[in-house]
DNA sequence: GCGGCACATCGATGGCTGTCAATGTTCTGG
DNA sequence: CCAGAACATTGACAGCCATCGATGTGCCGC
């Protein structure tokens, strides 16, 4: 998918028209997120310590290669972090990386019905 | 893009495991927002109270037609309301739908750095 | 009603990407 | 060394989608 790390970029997207190039960096984010393997990787890795790739082939219901190739997506994009340990890989998910995302959705007051 | 409206579907991704169906919705409301014309459309809608299509075919730099469609799928997808004045169509971000991807996005406590 | 404007829809097309089989690479045990 | 396991990479293919030109559909002014 040649991902870019997902990085700060603009402010909030609701209060502040978005220039093309922010619109663009933003896009590539949310396009990493655009999967249904890659959002269940990420969940299932969130959701525990960290998790050997091994483990994540059969609950995904995808082929090895596929799933290999969602995890570089994620790694690409920060959202995860590899450690090699012998033949092994183990995937642990990034602290504060969705924040940017949030952030960029917007204040809860402002995206709330409330208000 | 065959749309459907974003709704609660799941608990925050970063907790629980997300199921197979839940994942697909998850994607789904994500592919919405991984276009770069549909972010800075939305974007401009949302930073003024509303906007006219005939305002926005320029601002985006894309063909009258390809404009249409993007709101359309902003509009199915629940974000967009759309209301007929005569011959025009004016455009309104509806508050609180993009809170829901916000609150899968995981508690800011969780993902922050600092905890 | 007739031309024209605003907008939506249709059809076609090019590029992108998710998927898998096959293969490459690195590590382990013997 | 060698066989095998774990994982990454490559190549190929099918499906999807953003984009545009052309056309359709209401609405307005004259």
């Amino acid at each position: 998918m040649d991902v870019k790390p997902i990085e700060v970029c603009c402010a909030p997207m609701l209060t502040t028209a978005l220039s093309e190039a922010d619109a663009e960096d933003l896009a590539a984010a949310f396009k990493v997120l655009a999967d249904p393997a890659r959002l269940r990787l990420l969940s299932l890795i969130a959701s525990q310590d960290e998790a050997c790739a091994c483990d994540l082939v059969e609950p995904i219901g995808r082929s090895q290669p596929t799933v290999s190739h969602h995890l570089a997506v994620l790694t690409d994009a920060g959202l995860l972090e590899r450690e090699k340990r012998g033949k092994w890989a183990y995937y642990r998910a990034v602290p504060g990386c969705l924040a940017v995302l949030r952030d960029v959705l917007g204040s809860p007051s402002l995206t709330t019905t409330g208000a």
